[in-house]
RNA sequence: GGGCUUGUGGCUUAGCCAGGAUAGAGCGCCGGGCUUCUAACCCGGAUGUCGAGGGUUCGAAUCCCUCCAGGCCCGCCA
């Protein structure tokens, strides 16, 4: 390790100067993976060159050897060797180093495009793409009006909204909606217990908060009294009948939590564009009209409830759409909602619990018979609590608003010993962003397929792995580079730690890219955290402040590029990139 | 019972879809490092039958089959 360093600072230096003009090409790195990419397709004549990366033994890397080695019956070995050779003398790859190492091709940049590339990481905005034409329509939350957003709810929302920071990120125009559910069984029960039952709000006591504890008495009253169903029926009826008084109802106690619904997700820095009323979709006609499309399908069944045979795509159940007694079911609304979003965006994304995947597949499936837009839905499996899972009706659940509350107090602990010389607003102000970097990134960085239980001690920590982590490695540059002042921008990376933290900083614009194209918002996640780890090594080993003339401009120059590049992540994940904490 | 899904060191987790270079991290544990650009940090060490068993392949954590365990779903709920 040793011998390495000293064998890099033996190479001549070559420093590029930098100037504001260069760098039109957002992402480098990108074109970099294109064009390789594309060499390979040409030599190889393959359409799959599985092109990807080095890992600690290159920049880029392919296995393709071992494939065309089938074909050519020669070793993998010597055909690496060959196409190496071949795409060493071509002109797009001048600038690349191409070497076989064995049978693996493996692509290394010269250290002035990974410099020219990192200028590109000291701009505002690095990593953002430009705008794109296709229209997307993102929906996440959507959970039901009937008590407050639990830890099991904002895996929703956080991840939905780091998904759509994305989208805008790498250019999409982009419409994010909270579909509301505002006329189910669930607040019909609300609105049974409201009328009911003694339901004054507490003092202090949030309009979601609220509401959840009329359902919980309004429920537990129901099992009582099993008679009182009816009533809850009837309630069902005359809404979807358009019963003015009814509709007033439903829509006070909706709007009552969705008020306290916007506060957690304000403080959970998550922006909906358009709050969409499912009642509406019967309003307005589309909900009857679906239906009346569907029933002149072959696949539809009247036998008093109006449902269809999704046999054919593979669904034993029945879908069903209509009530005997006329009433429509949640699904047909959906279906209207649906085919509402397909006609006015170009790409629908739905954020969904598990629990919704049989009836998501089912939705997908009568989209696409109906020959309609059919959306992607990305499915995050349940955190439940250690005694079992959450239930709104039961009151067994961690509010969303209490987790952030109790993270804001161990975090206002934290930089109360860290900073006492602080002004209580200003260590406030920073446990505040510390707080939602905790909660945000303790649940972006799992991916969604993983059903976890909630820990408090996890929440609670601002270690390695944390937001708070990847902050304060951010706030480690800001101090760096405000003590520095002003200097001119340069770079000659040196060592192996620049160069480390060079080559993870220009992929940047590449991981936003591959977020929204598998959407997967984890991998922002890993990157930033990865990023935050080479910093702090790169900074626990290479003095910047006490160095002279151009390696400290070309370290003050690797310093701004990673803490603009960490400014940019942490405002994709939703996360304050605070200057000091 | 049927369907979907997850199973990776004591705990949490990446990698799996598009199979290849010694399976990456973090917590915890052991040992070091603050007169030094913020120690919410860094360095070193121990810890893995990648749930089990078969199969495909030159090569399997990754693909296929069976089984086991957890989660979710299977309502004229949403």
């Amino acid at each position: 390790m040793t011998s390495r360093r000293a064998l890099f600072s033996l190479l001549p230096l070559g420093g590029l100067r930098l100037s504001s003009d260069t760098g039109r090409d957002s992402d480098m790195f990108c074109m970099l993976f294109q064009s390789i990419e594309h060499a390979l397709r040409e030599v190889t004549g393959l359409d799959e060159v599985l092109l990807g990366e080095g890992g600690e033994h290159a920049d880029l890397s392919s296995t393709v050897a071992f494939n065309l080695a089938k074909i050519k019956r020669a070793p993998p070995a010597k055909i690496a060797q060959e196409l190496a050779a071949t795409l060493a003398a071509r002109d797009d790859l001048k600038e690349i180093r191409v070497e076989a190492l064995g049978p693996y091709l493996n692509f290394h940049f010269s250290r002035a495009m990974v410099e020219r590339a990192l200028q590109q990481a000291t701009m505002p905005g690095y990593g953002s793409h430009p705008p794109r034409e296709e229209r997307v329509v993102l929906e996440h939350t959507s959970a039901n009006p009937n008590g407050p957003l639990h830890v099991g709810h904002i895996r929703n929302t956080i991840l939905g909204d780091t998904l759509g920071r994305c989208f805008r990120k790498a250019g999409y125009p982009l419409e994010v909606q909270y579909y509301v559910n505002d006329m189910g069984r669930q607040i019909a029960i609300v609105v049974w217990g409201f009328s009911t039952l003694e339901n004054t709000r507490l003092p202090g006591e949030k309009g979601d908060h609220h509401v959840a504890r009329i359902y919980i008495a309004a429920n537990r009253e129901l099992e009582a009294n099993p008679g009182c169903v009816a009533d809850v029926d009837h309630l069902m009826q005359l809404v979807e009948r358009g019963d003015p008084a009814t509709v007033r109802l439903f829509r006070d106690a909706v709007t009552e939590c969705l008020d306290g619904f916007k506060v957690t997700l304000a403080r959970l820095g998550a922006r909906h564009d358009r709050f969409v009323w499912e009642s509406d979709f019967i309003r307005n006609g589309d909900t009857e009209r679906v239906l009346g499309k569907i029933s002149h399908m072959p696949e539809c069944r009247d036998d008093g409830k109006l449902w269809l045979d999704l046999s054919s795509a593979g669904f034993e159940k029945e879908y069903v759409l209509r009530r005997s007694d006329g009433t429509s079911v949640y699904a047909a609304r959906d279906l209207a909602y649906h085919t509402w979003k397909g006609r006015n965006y170009d790409r629908v994304i739905d954020v969904l619990g598990a629990d919704h995947k049989l009836i998501g597949a089912q939705l997908i499936a009568t989209m696409r018979i109906l020959g309609e837009k059919a959306p992607e839905i990305i499915h995050f499996e349940f955190v439940s609590l250690p005694e079992g899972s959450m239930s709104t009706r039961a009151g067994k659940f961690v509010s969303a608003d209490e987790l952030l509350d109790e993270v804001t107090r161990r975090a206002l602990e934290e930089v109360t010993i860290r900073r006492p010389e602080l002004p209580e607003p200003e260590r406030q102000e920073i446990a505040r962003s510390v707080a939602l970097g905790a909660v945000r990134y303790d649940i972006v960085r799992i991916s969604p397929e993983k059903s976890t239980v909630f820990d408090w001690k996890e929440a609670l920590d601002f270690e390695r792995q944390s937001g708070p982590y990847i902050q304060y490695a951010h706030a480690r540059a800001c101090s760096i580079l405000d003590k520095a002042g002003e200097f001119e921008e340069y770079l000659a990376l040196e060592n192996e730690h620049e160069m480390a933290l060079a080559r993870h900083i220009i992929r940047f614009p590449m991981v936003i890219e591959n977020v929204v194209t598998e959407l997967k918002p984890h991998l922002l996640a890993g990157y930033a955290r990865e990023l935050a780890d080479l910093f702090n090594a790169f900074y626990h080993f290479e003095p910047v402040l006490k160095t002279e003339g151009l390696v400290r401009r070309s370290r003050l120059t690797l310093v701004k590029a990673t803490q603009n590049t960490l400014s940019e992540a942490l405002a994709t994940l939703g996360i304050d990139a605070l200057r000091t904490m």
